[in-house]
This record gives structure tokens, C-alpha cells and sequence, in this order.
RNA sequence: GCGCCCGUAGCUCAACGGAUAGAGCAUUCGCCUUCUAAGCGAAUGGUUGCAGGUUCGAUUCCUGCCGGGCGUACCA
């Protein structure tokens, strides 16, 4: 209602009752809120501000600010009436709905999703946000519990785009630590074949890769799961494991040419993690593929994406975000030195227990870990230093960290130790919590997290195909024609299912921890993905019936017919949209949008029912015309807000 | 101990300081010859954890309790 809203903040701030009571027109603007029911009017404005600078009842203060309105001569506005301390207006129902499908014509074009652009605005424009998205650790797979920070983060770096910003996406893979010395140890300790082969020098890649072939990321996990195990009563395989990870450090600085052992020991770990990374992200592939997200190796090697990139880099950051593992700050990019050093220079770290940390909030509070007491990074240090090198490369105004929220006092200290290195941009970044998934426990009924530790962890990917299998089952049952054609059954289940899924995550405040039922995610009625989806479908299918009857039809609709009160009901709710991307953003919350678009499919479905008898396509052709403008419009709002939601749309199901 | 988050209908969640606190699920009762019933309508269901305070107005802000979750330098 944003069109209405500012039109008359003008006015209102013109009044010179306004003007005695110092309200500027944002203020008024801002102070506007729907009336609890229809007939209570359109928008409503409470003159408690009005009241107390005027020194007035807010009964007395709301009937003198409609007196001086109703002089005023409102073209959109059909009625003005107090209720109380309240100032409603009735906006006339052809003015309504002639400006607001205008308007969402005119921003959203054409027929396709690329093309929609209604509710979008430009607060962000010519500034960078960089989100850090997904971030899973390699060598796991893929729990149910990284939906969280993958599809929130996706979802958000759309909502970004939408307010006008440039948005960049990085996957800051967990893909360093001493945690890959103990994989590398149990690794080569099981399959000494293995890492004799990978550690001679004119080994292949294709070797190498024969000798991985049919390896899964829960294999890497169940290596380092069992040799961590036993490394917690045996001091000689902790330290195995420390020494493999400080040669594959070295690694990163050496060349690997030489034969003498040391060198054979460096290039086989690294090599060896090398590899455990192509496992991993080859597998997290299949899922992102299915989610709909995609991620680009960064710094760019592939020469197709090379080209996209440079030919268009805006359209490049909106298709891709970036693989930029943690390693990368320590080997590629050589920010974790110059970090240290920096920290050092600046007088801010401090040697402490054998460690350099900084201390940022008093010496009786954790500080950061700049270097361990062994020498190596921490990944406090590593943050610091991508953080650094995404203000470098990508220009970051504003970092926006996805990340669940028993990371809030990392992420304080990381945000105050660049301050304290002099990085004013800091106090841009925001650490976008988000709450635990949590799974039931069969035996206590009592709600506890997924656990990798107790091996009862649930695949996304698991979760993912059973979505879809159980949308081929239903659309077998619903829509039997459409289950005839095997690949578009499988193209729309896989685009229901995982919209279910992905729903399911983004519909609630970020904040709550998500109580994953199983049985909940599988039904489709109420409050789902797949609600919308067939709302969606249902706008396109009365299109494609209007067409059918009416043709092609040119000019202005008969606006003046729509009078059906749920018809100016979809429209004032078309009319919020602007708003709900606006708070989705400010608030870095996707669910505002989820909300908003259950409200409007809600009122949609209800609509449908409630002309079901006459049509909404019916034997009145003008009514029929002026009704599917409204259809269309709907349908446009619907669509994008999905996708801004990360959902694909189906024209079927 | 200290710090952060949370507590709203039987369950899962909404309500950007505003009017009579709303949805979905579950339960009960209705509605498909038609643009897809993955839908719609209705009924039932509340001392918003407790006690104070600020305000014209508090589920929302502040303080204190009670209850739950998480974090608290060498795993990230």
C-alpha cells in the first residue's frame, strides 16, 4: 500500500494541523497500519502523535485531521471516517485497482519469472553485500541441518538483490583444520596402498582418481569419526594426526617436485586432501543442483565461467556464489600472514598461554585466537582474513554471515577485532543467526539436535528424494496424465518436493529452532510449498482459460466490475508486497515474505472457491477481462516472491 | 558464575508499541458434473511462563524471578 501510503503522508504533512504538530511526511508514512476489518476502510492512520502535540483528546485530534482532509478534494480516496482515535480511508475501488495492477504491470512485464520485477526498489543500489551461505565442512556429507544456512542465505542473497544491491554469495568451506592431519593419518593407516600410490611423484590425476573412484564423503567421515575415537586414549595417534596436518601446511608453501621424503610426505597429504575435497564437493553438488544454488571454485578456473564472468560480472554473482574454502587464506591468498602481522604491527595481539590472541573484551573474556600454541591458524584468524579479502576483492559494504547461532560469540569478536584493526566497515557486518534442527527422539518424545556424532544423521539428499518420491506418488493419483510423461513427472516432483522441503525451513523466524517431523514435511496440505505451488498453477490454468474462451485481448480493462470484496482484498494485499521485501531485507528474515505469500494464497484459494459457481472466467466478458488483469497480477506477485523464497515454479502439478 | 536466544490455543508457529491476540495441524460438521478438492466454509480451542514498571495503549520496551536451549581461548 506504499503508492497510497506516500500520496497521502503528502497531504497530510501539507495540513497546517500537521505542520503546528511538527509531523514530517515519513513519520506519517510510517505510522500507517491496515484496519483490523474490510469494512473499517482501506488504510488508517491513529492520531495519538497528532493528540499529544496538539494537546488534544486522540478521539478530538482524529475528527479534526478528517475535517481538514475531506477538504481536500482526494481523487483516490472515496470516504474518510474517524473511528475513535483512528483516521480511516476508503479508497475508491477503481482507482485501486487501475494503479496497482498498473503498477505491477509496468514493473513486472511479459510472461516470464525474469522479467518480474514488481516489489523491488532501490535502497540498495551501488553498494556490495557479501553473504557467507552454506559453509559446510568437507569430508561429511550433507545433513538435513545445512538446508538451514544454505536456503535462509539463499534466499536472502535474492531479497538482497530485489532492495537493489549487488550481492555476492561465498560458501566458506570448512575445508581446513587440524581435524584433516587425523583424516589423512586414518586414512593412510587403512589404505597404505592408497597413500603410497598418491605420494609417489609421477603419479596421475587419473590414478589418483582410480583410486578414489566410488569413495563418498560418509566414507571420509567414518575414517575420521573411527581414528578420532581412538586418538582420544592414545597420545601417539594425536599426535600422528598433528604432524599430517603441519606437513600438508607446508605443503602450501613448497614446491613439490623434489623426491627426498620430506617433500613425498608433503605432496601426498596434500595431495590426499585434495582429493577428499573432490569427493566432498562432487557430492555436494548432486544436492546444490537439486536446491537450485549454484557455486563456482574462486578464484575462477573454468574458462566458461572465466568469460561469464568477465563479460557480466553482475549476472555471474546473481547465477553463482563462490567456493572460497578456508584454506584458501591460508595457501591462495597469503591474508592469514599479513593478518598476523598486521595484528602485531597495530599493537592489538598479545602472546598468552603460548598462543597470540587478541583480547577484545577485557582479559576476563575468551579473546581471539590469532596463532595456536602450536603455530597454526585458528579459525577465528581465518575469518578475519576472508572478511578482509572480501572488503578487497568484491567491495563489501556489508557482510552478512548465515550461520547458526552458537556461533554469536565468534562472530562478536570477529566483527570487534577488525574494528579494532581499524576496518570501519565492520560495524556493517551482522552475524544472521538462525536456530537448530532438531530431530525427535523415538524412545523420550523429546526434541534434541541431529547428531553426526551418535551416526544418526539424516541426508539431505535422503531427505530430498523421499520429498520427490512422495509428489510422483500424488501427482500419479491427482494429475495421472501429466504422470504418463516420465521426465516432466520427475522435472515438476523434483520442483514440489524440494519447494516442500525448502519451505518447510523458510517459513518460520529464522531464530526457532526448526522441530523436523518427518511425517509434517511429507504432507503437502496447509501451510507448504506445495500450497503455493498450486495456487500458482491455479492463476495460470484460469489464464490459459480466459484465453481459451476470449482470445487475446487488448485495451484496458473494466476496473469498475471488480467489486467483490475479496477482489480489493487481493488487491491491497498486492499492493503490500513492496513492503514485505523492504522488511525482509531491513530484518534479513525470508519468512516475512513466506508469511506474506501464505496470506496471499490463502485469500487467493478462498477467492477461487467463493466464484467457483460463476467463474472467474465467466460469461461476462468484462467482468472476465478485468478479473484475469487481476489474475495476472497475482500470478506475477506469487512467482517472484517464490523465487525470492528460492522456490521453482510449476505451471502444473 | 557470566553472556546470548527462547517461553503465545492440545501440537507447530504469526502478530514491524495500536482497535475484539491470528493461522496451519489435530478433533467435529458441511462442500467436487464446472477454471486442478495438494482446496474451501463452519465449530471447538487463550489469565500471551510469573510479578512489577514505563506508556493514552504492552504479546511487543525495561527490571526481577521461574522454566528450556546454547555458548564460555588452541574442533570449526
Amino acid at each position: 500500500m506504499l503508492i497510497f501510503k506516500q500520496q497521502l503522508a503528502q497531504v497530510i504533512a501539507g495540513l497546517p494541523l500537521a505542520k503546528d504538530a511538527g509531523l514530517t511526511a515519513p513519520a506519517i508514512e510510517a505510522a500507517f497500519s491496515a484496519p483490523p476489518k474490510p469494512d473499517m476502510g482501506d488504510l488508517s492512520l491513529p492520531a495519538f502523535p497528532l493528540a499529544k502535540a496538539l494537546k488534544m483528546a486522540p478521539p478530538q485530534a482524529a475528527a479534526k485531521l478528517a475535517e481538514a482532509l475531506q477538504q481536500q478534494q482526494l481523487s483516490y480516496c472515496s470516504e474518510i471516517r474517524t473511528a475513535g482515535p483512528y483516521v480511516n480511508f476508503y479508497l475508491k475501488a477503481d482507482a485501486l485497482a487501475r494503479d496497482i495492477i498498473g503498477d505491477v504491470n509496468g514493473r513486472s512485464p511479459g510472461d516470464a519469472l525474469e522479467q518480474w520485477h514488481y516489489g523491488d526498489n532501490e535502497s540498495g543500489n551501488g553498494k556490495t553485500v557479501v553473504l557467507d551461505i552454506s559453509s559446510p565442512n568437507i569430508a561429511k556429507p550433507l545433513g538435513v541441518h545445512h538446508l538451514r544456512s544454505t536456503m535462509i542465505g539463499n534466499s536472502l542473497k535474492r531479497i538482497y538483490e530485489a532492495n537493489g544491491w549487488r550481492a555476492v554469495g561465498v560458501n566458506h568451506l570448512g575445508d581446513w583444520g587440524t581435524g584433516f592431519g587425523k583424516l589423512i593419518a586414518g586414512l593412510c593407516e587403512a589404505f597404505p596402498d592408497i597413500a603410497l600410490k598418491v605420494g609417489r611423484k609421477h603419479t596421475t590425476p587419473a590414478e589418483i582418481e582410480a583410486s578414489f573412484q566410488g569413495w563418498s564423503a560418509e566414507d571420509l567421515n567414518q575414517i575420521y569419526a573411527r581414528f578420532s575415537q581412538r586418538s582420544k586414549d592414545d597420545p601417539a595417534l594425536e599426535d600422528a594426526g598433528k604432524r599430517e596436518f603441519a606437513y600438508l601446511e607446508r605443503a602450501l608453501d613448497a614446491t613439490l617436485d623434489d623426491d627426498d621424503p620430506e617433500t613425498a610426505h608433503m605432496r601426498r597429504n596434500f595431495r590426499l586432501w585434495e582429493y577428499i575435497k573432490r569427493i566432498s564437493l562432487r557430492e555436494f553438488e548432486v544436492v546444490y543442483r537439486l536446491l537450485g544454488v549454484k557455486f563456482a571454485p574462486w578464484p575462477l578456473v573454468y574458462p566458461e565461467l572465466k568469460q561469464m564472468y568477465e563479460r557480466d560480472g553482475a549476472a555471474f554473482f546473481r547465477e553463482y556464489g563462490l567456493y572460497t574454502g578456508e584454506s584458501y587464506f591460508v595457501a591462495g591468498a597469503p591474508y592469514c600472514k599479513q593478518l598476523i602481522e598486521d595484528a602485531k604491527k597495530a599493537g592489538i595481539a598479545e602472546h598468552s598461554e603460548d598462543a597470540y590472541v587478541i583480547f577484545v573484551d577485557g582479559k576476563d573474556k575468551p579473546p581471539i585466537l590469532l596463532l595456536k600454541d602450536d603455530g597454526a591458524t585458528s579459525y577465528h584468524t581465518r575469518d578475519m582474513a576472508g572478511g578482509r579479502y572480501r572488503r578487497d576483492h568484491f567491495q563489501m559494504d556489508k557482510g552478512v554471515y548465515v550461520v547458526d547461532f552458537r556461533q554469536g560469540l565468534h562472530f562478536k569478536q570477529l566483527f570487534k577485532g577488525l574494528e579494532m584493526l581499524g576496518h570501519e566497515w565492520a560495524k556493517e557486518c551482522v552475524h544472521v543467526e538462525f536456530g537448530l534442527m532438531l530431530g525427535k527422539d523415538e524412545e523420550t518424545g523429546k526434541w534434541g539436535i541431529f547428531s553426526t556424532r551418535k551416526g544418526k544423521i539424516l541426508l539431505l539428499h535422503d531427505l530430498l528424494n523421499d520429498a520427490i518420491e512422495t509428489v510422483k506418488k500424488i501427482v500419479a493419483e491427482k494429475n495421472p496424465d501429466l504422470a504418463k510423461d516420465a521426465g516432466r513427472l520427475t522435472e515438476i516432483a523434483t520442483r514440489v518436493g524440494v519447494g516442500a522441503v525448502v519451505f518447510n525451513d523458510l517459513k518460520q523466524g529464522r531464530r526457532n529452532d526448526v522441530k523436523f517431523d518427518w511425517d509434517e514435511v511429507l504432507d503437502f496440505s496447509g501451510e507448504t510449498g506445495p500450497y503455493m505451488l498450486y495456487q500458482y498453477v491455479r492463476l495460470g490454468s484460469v489464464q490459459r482459460k480466459f484465453r481459451e474462451r476470449y482470445g487475446e485481448v487488448s485495451g484496458t480493462p473494466d476496473y469498475a466490475k471488480l467489486t467483490h470484496p475479496q477482489e480489493r482484498e487481493l488487491l491491497k494485499m498486492i499492493a503490500s508486497f513492496p513492503e514485505a521485501v523492504e522488511r525482509a531485507c531491513r530484518e534479513n528474515e525470508p519468512s516475512v515474505i513466506g508469511r506474506y505469500l501464505l496470506d496471499l494464497s490463502a485469500l487467493f484459494s478462498s477467492y477461487w472457491t467463493a466464484t467457483k459457481d460463476e467463474g472467474i472466467v465467466g460469461d461476462d466478458r468484462n467482468l472476465s477481462q478485468a478479473r484475469i488483469a487481476l489474475v495476472g497480477a497475482l500470478r506475477k506477485v506469487l512467482g517472484r516472491g517464490l523465487a525470492l523464497l528460492g522456490l521453482r515454479l510449476v505451471d502444473e502439478m
